[in-house]
DNA sequence: TTCGCTCGTGGGCAATTACTCATCAAACAA
DNA sequence: TTGTTTGATGAGTAATTGCCCACGAGCGAA
């Protein structure tokens, strides 16, 4: 009965100095002269009030949703970065507010003054993000592509996600003057020879940073809609467990590249390791889900801009 | 358009910084590079986010002190609640405590899933803890004000407790377009005539809980203060034994309801019935203990939320 | 265009808080 | 009784935070 009388007096102490600390607004020296003790000892009772879980803290904000979401992602998925942005149920758009984050997200990076190596794929996400972009100058920097830009005809690409973005901030910008898909192993082989694709295959091992698009697969996919895969290669694709691709490379719903001949045609720049780049995917929407969740499990990225809706079905089940 | 977004950015930027801050116990500089700010503008975006009241602070604890007090004043005057806080000998404040214990009260009314009745008075102490409350939806509640919402001087009146409050939980709310004192009895029966206001009496009767604010009497009380009442009209009232008032109800120092005619000439909802209602009043301070014993002895309310030494004087003598 | 004006920013410094360590007292077991 | 353990305490110190100042960008008015 005293040791539990104590225990209940040290704790109505510590609730005591926690409320004249965080309700009243007290220094810990003032809640020490009215209760008689040690300013070290007002912090203890502070700071126990607050391990015992006296003291609630709330954000009534809106946001609030979106950061525990995103910390519990981070947890999850042991990501470097993670951005959940909310969800306007009311839009259709795969882009909005992601592309907004993506941008926020890139020019922190570019105001950097120690020159970094930024990696960009491409993609209708990317480029509104891009979009975003304020006119920088960042001669410092330079910026690689992660894939072709050379589309199935041999046009130049429809998202043309360095050049905007090159444009906007002015940095050394690094194409790949290559489609994303080749005929053949072969046929990347000789065409990674070339001088200009060297240099985009050096810079990419070295980013700092990479933003991708993650796609998911299907035959309305992307990569079949702009005509890069056919269908029929698409449903072969599928049936055999591809679930997801990334700058091209495909990889099943465990986030494993396929060992398909597949990823022997991607002509893309391998993406940074993520043991020393932080690989950050945009997306967002039903039809990615699996693809994002692959992509974090397997580790293909470890960072991800989302919206809220989409980080909940990634932290279920 | 751009202002409001810019602005909303930066409310937006501060709930996050304060999340991180009180929510996941980031230090400031932690929070800096995390939003790519300096450490500087991570603590503004703190003290703005605490500034804005996004963050709510409150203690879960019954401290044994303040319970005792309680429990003690909840049997001397058979009340139907009683919440007693610690007292903070160094403010001077009126509310400190009060208002973040009134919120949690009527919060936890309004997360009923019973439709319910509150009745609302008005002041300075329940101006502020309607401030604490958190935004809710609460379409099954209905709020009603007791009290005029019309200053002296025909303009809407300074503590415009009803409105913020319909304002945070999403309620339908029934205002008294009145103000506190008409001239004569003839006139309040007039107005009390006109539909809102009829609308205002019929559910302030069947009201279920009302929290009120408990006023002084003297030439410095709030109805003078504030001009609703004329100082030589108050040194008449407290000559003839007023000594509170409630919602503009003036009683003695036995809680009885004066049989002055200023009575017939307040133009409030008269308050619940204690037999059907929580009538719970807001109060602490010197100067309002006569008039906090004169409520709670004539029953003029239920029940009281008030600080320590308020309590420990309204269970002396 | 140019002049104020406001507001946000970063630097610097003082105040405040958190943490580590050595000590000590009380409780408990042998 | 005596050794051991537990946990509180104060000192000292490192880390963190709050605040003031001067500067500069953005914006509206003249």
């Amino acid at each position: 009965m005293a040791r539990r009388a104590e225990a209940n007096n040290r704790l109505d102490d510590a609730a005591r100095a926690g409320w004249l600390y965080y309700v009243a607004g007290r220094t810990q020296d003032e809640i020490a002269s009215a209760m008689g003790i040690s300013r070290q000892s007002a912090q203890r009772l502070v700071s126990l009030a607050v391990a015992e879980k006296l003291i609630k803290v709330r954000l009534d904000h809106p946001i609030a949703a979106c950061l525990e979401l995103a910390e519990r992602l981070k947890d999850k998925f042991a990501l470097r970065y993670v951005e959940v942005v909310p969800t306007d149920p009311a839009s259709t758009s795969t882009t909005v507010g992601i592309a907004e984050a993506a941008a926020v997200e890139i020019e922190r990076w570019l105001k950097s003054t120690d020159p970094m190596v930024l990696a960009v794929g491409t993609g209708r996400t990317l480029k509104a993000a891009i979009d975003q972009l304020p006119p920088m100058e960042c001669p410092q920097h330079r910026i690689v592509s992660l894939t072709g830009n050379i589309g199935p005809d041999g046009s130049a690409a429809y998202y043309n996600v360095i050049f905007s973005m090159a444009d906007a901030v002015k940095a050394r910008h690094f194409p790949m003057p290559l489609p994303v898909l080749v005929s053949s192993p072969e046929e990347r082989d000789l065409l990674h020879r070339q001088d200009l694709v060297q240099f985009a295959l050096q810079l990419g091992r070295q980013a700092n940073v990479a933003f991708v698009g993650v796609g998911e697969l299907g035959t309305d996919a992307p990569l079949c809609v702009d005509g890069f895969l056919a269908r029929e290669e698409m449903d072969r694709l599928t049936s055999t467990g591809a679930c997801g691709e990334i700058c091209g490379w495909m990889f099943d719903k465990e986030g494993q590249l396929l060992a398909d001949v597949i990823n022997d045609r991607v002509a893309s720049v391998p993406l940074p390791s993520r043991d020393t780049a932080t690989v950050i995917g945009l997306a967002k929407g039903l039809k990615k889900y699996t693809a994002i969740r692959a992509a974090l499990t397997g580790r293909i990225i470890n960072g991800i801009i989302t919206d809220e809706v989409t980080a909940a079905y990634l932290l279920s089940a």
